[in-house]
DNA sequence: GTGATAGTTCAACGCTCGTTGAACTATCAC
DNA sequence: GTGATAGTTCAACGAGCGTTGAACTATCAC
């Protein structure tokens, strides 16, 4: 996953998900469904949200993968959402791995009169 | 922090700092600065990015308070940017608290006909 | 087959916000 | 004081996307 040095490929990945998850009522649904499986109007109910509306954010989710969808066994109208566990798992890793403290670095500026001062053998370097 | 139950507030909080930090180029600013104190013309090189637009995301990154400045002693024309770590640390724990697998419940769903199965003496607190 | 129910999809509107270009501010060297 | 430099602010444009309302699909009971 996310190594000291991300690559472009990861950023954007994690931007993605992250930019699914910055929208309040997606993050709402989230939270609903960490407490449990849950259907549309149940979600709709806590939320005060329109079926559809919710149905929109659902895809969201389940194109993201975070989502997952059983259809009840006795009546195929009724719709349980979940979260998916591992992806879940896999989300909290990567996003510890990128904002960990202890990944930040010591390196100084390269530009301006300190960074001229601290790397001297980088001058010819700096471009700004 | 954020516990078990999530309060609205809090809720919103994460979602405007995942929203900050959602936007590619402002992930990428955040990366750069892990590996070290950098200034506006060395990000927006690295980056490809005009002055301006590396203004405007670092002043989101300075109000969210993720990021912070610094003159040049020799030359206040130079500003040096760098993370806030306790910030960060404070976001990692949020994120990974909210996002964390064990946090998911085994609640069945309230509706439907596996909902009234499962909670029989729910029934008639079930709504939809 | 008809009507009800649970949920999905479609399209349009309006809001948000990233980007661009210009102008501005502060600092420095001479 | 003038010109250069580093960075900031402002305003406008257009893309993206959440929401709304309507229509649709699938399933069920009778």
């Amino acid at each position: 996953m996310i190594t000291l040095h991300a690559t472009a490929a990861d950023l954007d990945r994690l931007a993605r998900h992250l930019k699914v998850l910055a929208e309040p009522n997606r993050l709402r649904i989230v939270d609903l469904l960490m407490q449990g499986v849950q259907c549309n109007c149940e979600l709709g109910d806590a939320l005060n949200m329109a079926p559809n509306l919710i149905s929109h954010h659902l895809r969201i989710l389940r194109e993201m993968g975070l989502v997952e969808v059983e259809r009840d066994a006795v009546d195929a109208r009724w719709i349980y959402y979940s979260i998916n566990r591992s992806l879940l798992a896999q989300l909290a890793q990567t996003f510890g791995a990128f904002f960990d403290p202890t990944r930040i670095q010591d390196r100084h500026p390269a530009c301006g009169p300190q960074g001229s001062l601290v790397y001297a053998d980088r001058t010819l370097e700096a471009v700004c």
